[in-house]
DNA sequence: TTGATTGTTACCGG
DNA sequence: TCCGGTAACAATCA
């Protein structure tokens, strides 16, 4: 689920919960021990997202950093609370609300200082009204790398992963192969309005949807485990032109692309990538 | 049981 | 130094 649109909808969830004293932040199965009784009875002054990651910030300015790594989830429920339900690294009651964090690959106690310092290495934020595009743009443009890895690069800008980058670069006709050097400006300026427009959209549905309709909230029924929400992540055909869609690795992570729709802009890069795709 | 995965980091070699 | 490839870690589910 953790792609950025998911940790944001966390944030504004959980801020109106937790926005009071917390009465306990414990550790159900032990799994998180360290410095987590030090934030028992303490005032949590706000739930923020950077990117992918959440920190619950106090009064006194430690604060609680997680990162939900590829299957971390979040359980949010008003309190009475149920017994905790599978591996809950942390658990945070305030009066009002229980929320459980199962699962996270980061959970720790940071102070202000060494929170101002992960921020500093996170870029942009595509969902955050005072990201910088330039900051991006000033990366992408001197690197070599391709565009489908620089956008997936947390560094570069934060927020998209594998589903956004295949769909974004597909709706905006970039071939993910192209090196950053080589992207047009336009380009660029058409994949950032998209990632902040469709990102905003998965906040507001709890979901990825990436299909024309997302707006209206119509989209994202059908067959499938991705259904009707998304155009060429992990199908067989382009609904744009019908044809073939490659799935090639990029970044470590599976990518895919319509070589009709997004036209390689060096055709010796494509050199190894293999037709394929199941779905349809 | 196996394999894949909406993520990240470290390491190695060219 | 940069970049691509690989492995490792992690939990869940088909």
């Amino acid at each position: 689920m953790p792609e950025g649109h998911s940790i944001h909808r966390q944030a504004r969830d959980q801020t109106p919960m937790l926005r009071r004293k917390l009465v306990a932040v414990s550790s159900p199965q032990g799994r998180f021990i360290d410095g987590a009784a030090l934030l028992d009875g303490r005032r949590c002054m706000a739930v923020e997202a950077c990117g992918k990651h959440l920190f619950y910030r106090f009064a006194g300015g430690d604060a609680l950093h997680i990162h939900l790594g590829l299957y971390g989830k979040f359980l949010c429920a008003p309190r009475p609370a149920a017994e905790p339900r599978g591996l809950v690294r942390v658990r945070l009651e305030s009066p009002t609300h229980t929320v459980d964090c199962n699962g996270p690959n980061q959970c720790e106690v940071l102070t202000g200082e060494e929170v101002d310092r992960l921020i500093a290495r996170i870029g942009p934020d595509v969902l955050r009204d005072d990201a910088d595009p330039e900051r991006a743009w000033a990366r992408i443009t001197k690197s070599r790398a391709p565009i489908g890895q620089l956008v997936m690069d947390q560094s570069v800008m934060a927020g998209i992963g594998n589903i956004y980058r295949t769909e974004i670069l597909w709706r905006q006709r970039i071939h993910p192969l192209t090196p950053g050097r080589a992207l047009e400006r336009d380009a660029f300026d058409r994949f950032w309005a998209d990632s902040v427009a469709l990102l905003k959209v998965g906040v507001n549905l709890r979901a990825i949807v990436t299909v024309d309709g997302a707006i209206e909230g119509t989209a994202g029924r059908g067959p499938g485990r991705y259904g009707a929400r998304t155009n060429i992540f992990k199908k067989a055909t382009c609904p744009r032109c019908g044809g073939p869609i490659l799935q090639f690795p990029i970044a470590a992570r599976k990518t895919f692309c319509c070589e009709a729709c997004q036209p390689a802009v060096d055709p010796v890069a494509l050199k190894g990538v293999a037709a394929a795709g199941e779905d349809g």
